[in-house]
DNA sequence: TCATAGATTGACT
DNA sequence: GTCAATCTATGAG
C-alpha cells in the first residue's frame, strides 16, 4: 500500500517529483477533459526547505502575490505567466508556509487529445504532432487549459492504479462534467528514470549542483534539454 | 521610473 | 543557429 497523494506531497520536492512520473493528471473543464500522463517534471525547493537554498525557484527571494500559492497547502497548483505568453502548471508540495513545488514540463495526453489538439491550434499554424500536444511546460499548460485563473485550486487525490489511465477515465465518467482537476498515482514508481540538471534555469540553480529534472526514458513526449538562453542587450 | 532577465515557444535563416 | 511575442519581478538610478 502507497501513501496518499497528499501526504507523499509533504516530502521534499525532489522526494516527489520522480515518484509523480507514469502519474496521471486530469483537469475536467467545460470545454474537454484532458487526461496527461506525467513523463517529464522538475523539482523546485522552498528558501526554507533544506540547507541547499534553490537559487533557480521562484520562491528564492520570498513571497510575492504571484508566487503566493507556492507557499499555500500542499496538493494545490501553483500556474503562473511567463516571458508575457505562456502558463506554466505546479504541484505544491511541503508544508504550507515552506514555498516548494514539481514543475510538469511534460506528458502523453492519455485523454482527450482532440481537445487538447484543438487548443494547441490557437497558438499555431498547423496541428502539433501527437507527441508534441504537452511537450513542454507552456504546452503541458495549453493542453490541459490552465490559466492564472486555475491558481491555486485544489488537486483532487485520485488514488494509486496499477492502470492510472483506466482509473482515470471512470473517473471522469463517475464525475461527469464538473470542473475538477485531479490526480492518480501509479502503483509501481517508474524504476528507471533519466535525471539531469533543470531545463532553461540560468546560474548555480541550472546546474548539476541541482541534478532535480526527472523523465521517463524512451518516452517522444519528453521535451529536448535548453540550456538557459544568454539574452543580449537589446540594440535600440 | 527604467532596464533587464526570466522555470518558453514557434517561426525563421 | 537567431529572433520576437511582451507579463512579472527585481535592482539600479
Amino acid at each position: 500500500m502507497t501513501a496518499g497523494l497528499h501526504e507523499l506531497l509533504l516530502a521534499p520536492a525532489p522526494d516527489v517529483a520522480p515518484r509523480l512520473l507514469g502519474a496521471v493528471l486530469v483537469c475536467a473543464r467545460p470545454g474537454g477533459t484532458v487526461g496527461l500522463r506525467l513523463t517529464e517534471v522538475e523539482a523546485y525547493g522552498g528558501p526554507q526547505d533544506s540547507d541547499l537554498p534553490d537559487p533557480g525557484a521562484h520562491t528564492y527571494r520570498g513571497r510575492t502575490a504571484r508566487n503566493a500559492s507556492m507557499f499555500g497547502p500542499p496538493g494545490h497548483v501553483y500556474v503562473y505567466f511567463t516571458y508575457g505568453l505562456h502558463h506554466a502548471v505546479n504541484f505544491v508540495c511541503r508544508p504550507e508556509g515552506v514555498g516548494g513545488g514539481v514543475l510538469i514540463r511534460s506528458g502523453e495526453v492519455v485523454l482527450g487529445s482532440e481537445v487538447a489538439t484543438q487548443r494547441r491550434l490557437a497558438n499555431r499554424s498547423s496541428a502539433p504532432a501527437f507527441a508534441s500536444l504537452a511537450r513542454g511546460p507552456g504546452n503541458v499548460a495549453q493542453a490541459l487549459a490552465l490559466t492564472r485563473d486555475d491558481d491555486g485550486a485544489a488537486l483532487a487525490d485520485l488514488g494509486t492504479a496499477p492502470d492510472p489511465v483506466a482509473r482515470a477515465r471512470e473517473e471522469v465518467e463517475r464525475r461527469g462534467e464538473d470542473t475538477w482537476t485531479g490526480l492518480v498515482l501509479a502503483q509501481r514508481p517508474a524504476s528507471d528514470v533519466v535525471v539531469t540538471a533543470r531545463t532553461g534555469v540560468s546560474g548555480e540553480g541550472g546546474t548539476d549542483a541541482y541534478p532535480w529534472r526527472y523523465a521517463l526514458p524512451g518516452e517522444p513526449t519528453v521535451s529536448p534539454y535548453r540550456k538557459a538562453t544568454v539574452k543580449r542587450r537589446r540594440t535600440r
